[in-house]
DNA sequence: CGCTCTGTTGACAAACATCAAGATAAGTGG
DNA sequence: CCACTTATCTTGATGTTTGTCAACAGAGCG
């Protein structure tokens, strides 16, 4: 199933909307705030957190170029989290209406929506699995291998390598982990060969190796059928480098 | 925004199908295996499920009357994760072709599916923060907070007293920690006078008291607008314990 | 009545947090 | 381009939360 002409003509017309640039570390919305666009990541890597009542932070998603900010901004009248951009981050606006519009007239984009729907869901539900019952090693070698997953199917991974704009800081309030443990679990996964970090390089020299050993099972992101039902990622992204920003 | 005579002619439609009952602690479904109906519960309760390598189970989702199992049963094409029942639970299993042209029909169930969704992902971050981010003891009455609040909003709390199905150790399993941990938590909620639990009525005698303690704020269940906007669960119920079972 | 599952308690161990300090690296303004 | 500042990374010593192991009491069930 891929997009037909009407579908790019749709997805141009999604992305010919205003677009928002947010600086590194800024917020794009903050938790209690009501929801005025459908957002779309097209550049830079973000993420959804929640602040704790004595000033912690916990992100609770990664988001990467092509994923959807607010695809219910039409049902939620208030945002339950935040969200801000790792670097700067390059987003979409688009008004709900419009999108909507655009759901009901193409069953592949609605497809394709309901494939992100429902890669969320999982993603967010492994996420529980991870923080609820892994130990820290485990736990972050987890992250780096779903992390990695999505970013090869970007095509954002080269030689076993991507450029992260994530701190050690961040993953360990994605990890629910101290940045002192986080530091030390790196240098155990260095020493075991399973991970090159240095300044924003990661790479995963074995990466069968790491998911051997953090359990990681990629079934719970659904890409095989993911990216067959519209690759609304790539196509968005393509669309998106093309049109002048 | 209420249900117009067509949305419950077509909610009739949608619980004329096919019922099962899943026995005491027995799997309505499994990872892996493939989707072949929606599941709405009608009655008792369950929950979402991993197992882990080493045998652990983790669950990272509790189901009350009124939830859905698997809206997304046309998308995924095998689960990622399995859902089984505390006690005696009843689905109606609803052909998902079926599913969706209900769907395409009333925006009202449209809407209120909407919300659903919108909700389980909240929930689905804000269990990720718990167990991510929060001591045991606040942990343990986030959930307790969380499970009274939504059974609350089903009528089935009576003088702040709610009849549950759950064991120590399946807390523990959706807590992340272990049932000797959870039983001291449990007992320390009990000497704070916030908790009583014996048998299967559990008491929340301070549910404000309770809720400041864990940080439990509902904003992230979106339930004002969702009792609004069709009560869904409600009226799958009335009309389940209606019809002959 | 005996069995199994759940709840309870205590002693001890492990994982992770905290505190504190120094070393690199990355920005920033002159 | 350099000096300065700040954020990030790294290391060690110590404390706290939670896990593990083991045993027993009670509740529910056939």
């Amino acid at each position: 199933m891929n997009l037909g002409a009407r579908d790019h003509a749709l997805l141009d017309d999604l992305l010919r909307t205003e677009v928002r640039l947010v600086p590194a570390r800024g917020d794009l919305i903050r938790e209690g705030e009501p929801v005025h666009f459908v957002k779309i990541v097209l550049d830079g890597w973000g993420c959804r957190y929640k602040l704790l009542p004595d000033g912690r932070r916990q992100i609770v998603a990664i988001l990467l170029p092509g994923d959807l900010c607010n695809p219910d901004a039409l049902t939620v009248e208030a945002m339950d989290h935040s969200i801000c951009a790792f670097g700067d981050m390059l987003c979409a606006m688009v008004h709900p209406e419009h999108f909507d519009e655009i759901c009901l007239e193409s069953r592949v984009i609605r497809r394709a929506l309901a494939f992100d729907s429902c890669a969320m869901l999982g993603m967010q539900r492994e996420w529980t699995v991870n923080v609820a019952a892994r130990p820290a090693l485990e736990r972050i070698g987890h992250m780096l291998c779903e992390m990695h997953y999505r970013l090869d199917a970007l095509g954002m991974v080269v030689d076993d390598t991507a450029v992260s704009p994530l701190t050690q800081i961040d993953i360990a309030e994605a990890a629910g982990l101290t940045p002192v443990h986080v530091n030390r679990v790196i240098q155990e996964l260095r020493g075991r060969g399973l991970l090159h970090w240095h300044g924003r390089r990661v790479t995963l020299p074995d990466r069968a190796g790491l998911a051997a050993l953090s359990g990681f099972n990629p079934g719970y992101l659904h890409m095989p059928r993911c990216a067959r039902a519209g690759d609304l990622a790539g196509q968005i992204i393509d669309r998106a480098l093309v049109r002048p920003s």
